[in-house]
DNA sequence: CTGAAAGCGCTTACAG
DNA sequence: CTGAAAGCGCTTACAG
């Protein structure tokens, strides 16, 4: 008998289906002996529920849904690992992609909607995909924490747990400045993106505080690959061709693009951090292997990932979360070698 | 009224819940008038089939698993682009982490056995763990496709896709040798993980074919992290103190072991290639922007993601794979500038 | 083209 | 402690 169903084991076991249940649910409530005798044949025919009954019956079904970027990104693995610390093995996790390869809104939208999961965590969608999530979930009350980046305006009020991104790129701006850096670019990411949105902010404000001319040339958009900070680097390193000046320092708006602009350094025989100072941010793994060591900007993500979870907890079990929208995780300035001081 | 049900718009609707349903799903059978009394009700209602009940009745939920290593590894975002493209949006994706910090299998099993996907494609996931999902998909009959990597012998007759790892191990030895090294090591992944094995095989198979001395200290264990790759590095470069002789080249599983080891040849001033060359494996977007620039062995993740979804499909809905268990892609050594001929 | 009815496998008050 | 029964929301032969 390949999958057998409470109905046959009762039969079985010469009890009623409630019974069988009950074995399996409660057993507390059940006869010593009929317990036994339910278990025995529940091993004997390898029996185990259907879960599409039992979801369907119960109206849940334990999965929360986190959707991060690109499954690539080294950034979410820590965060990944701080919500499956504290889901605790009491919800299982479903991953989606939102990124550029991601399904269209339409898959995940189908599943928040078709009640498939219990809760969202919400990590880095871009701005039109995010803010379906957002009114749909919403629409159908299922709980949603944000996690790594802000809200937009029009959608304040959620639950989030982020870093101060504005701050902490002012902070690495300004020890571009404190170094003497006067000539900075900043790459920044997608003009939909709300994380890049804040840091491109902070940069901008942080060079005005330090009395720093600003212009179009001061940010460029790329889309925070390694291989689209490479090619923002070779824009910017054209201008070794045409005579003006090239920049000092470069801050970008994560690790994976300052990695790109290492190489395309590199190939143009520009050292770092001698002739030009460079800042990622994130500090994923291999910001500290490359060479030389990459100076950015760390998120705690594995404690972004814990709170997130745990507020989720709190919004599926108490109906509703009651901390404060915004949470504000510490961020650290890590300086390492591809920083220096204008001589 | 917030998550209407059938039979609540079949009342509002004036016809029998069948007609409802009938609507929803196969609308050429339903005439022209009533189809738009209904279809205007749907739209006004916000009207979702309740999934979880759809699930149930129909007994599936067109949904398949994605077992990956671990989220953080770009080798993974061009195998779900494949396996999502070949999905072409008739299947949606869950996607778990059989690595390190992964679920215990029983989260994972637990999906299987409940009926609750209806697929799996097995990437790369670790030794006693991928066994269990295999045999679970085998008793359940649920349709199992493994990608990147070899079926250890006891498991064999299951399709795969990945590429000849012994092959492409012993041709990035031999490749090492031509350049006239005597003393390589190879920094292996964990002893349960399949793909390392292979490579580890074809590494010490092309070692001999070289008439090449190896011994214990020819292949050293790591955890296929940067940070792995790293410390394995450090404890091989200690030889610098005891006076011992160093390797001339140094072959990694794969390139996040070798950007560890690239970063630890730095910090011991010993120069890329110039003193030491180094080979990664998997060509990730980190190898080619690394300085120096990785030699290393690619796969076609993108194509192996493709292959491993189609057959998986055919598997599910031909009832039964029918191609060579065994699918072979081809791989590409891939010279940059981490690797040099000895003088 | 439409409706009445059975049934998917389970859970859970309710009664005993 | 146990069983009979209702019902979760849907789909689908069957009959008309």
């Amino acid at each position: 008998m390949a999958n057998p169903t409470i109905t046959e084991l009762a039969k079985l076991a010469g009890v009623s289906i409630a019974t069988v249940s009950r074995c399996v649910n409660s057993p507390e409530k059940v006869g010593k002996k009929t317990l036994a005798r339910v278990r025995k044949i529940i091993e004997e025919t390898n029996f185990s529920p259907n879960a599409l009954a039992q979801n369907f019956r119960r109206g849940k079904t334990n999965i929360i849904l986190v959707i991060i970027h690109d499954v690539g990104n080294p950034l979410f693995s820590a965060i990944l690992e701080g919500v499956r610390l504290a889901l605790a093995g009491r919800y299982s996790i479903i991953l989606t992609e939102a990124g550029p390869h991601g399904p269209t809104g339409e898959t995940v939208l189908g599943m928040l909607v078709a009640r498939q999961v219990e809760g969202v965590i919400l990590l880095c969608a871009p701005l039109p995909f995010s803010r379906k999530i957002v009114e749909m979930s919403r629409a159908r009350r299922l709980p949603i924490v944000i996690g790594l980046e802000p809200l937009s305006d029009d959608l304040s009020g959620l639950p989030n747990v982020h870093i101060d991104n504005f701050r902490a790129a002012h902070e690495a701006t300004s020890y571009l400045i404190s170094l003497g850096h006067k000539n900075i670019v900043f790459v920044s990411g997608p003009k939909n993106s709300l994380v890049t949105r804040d840091r491109e902010a902070g940069f901008l404000s942080a060079m005005r505080d330090g009395g720093l001319e600003v212009d179009k040339a001061s940010v460029r958009y790329s889309d925070l690959s390694v291989n689209g900070g490479l090619n923002a680097a070779n824009e910017i390193f054209a201008g070794l061709f045409t005579g003006s000046a090239l920049p000092t320092a470069i801050f970008c708006a994560n690790d994976d693009m300052a990695l790109g602009v290492l190489s395309s350094a590199a190939r143009h025989h520009i050292p770092v951090p001698g002739q030009l100072s460079l800042m990622g941010f994130d500090d994923t793994c291999y910001a500290a292997v490359s060479t030389p060591a990459l100076s950015t900007v760390s998120q705690p993500a594995r404690d972004i990932g814990i709170r997130a979870a745990e507020r989720l907890l709190q919004a599926i079990e108490m109906q509703g979360d009651h901390g404060p929208a915004n949470e504000i995780l510490p961020h650290r300035l890590v300086v390492r070698q591809s920083t220096r001081a204008i001589p």
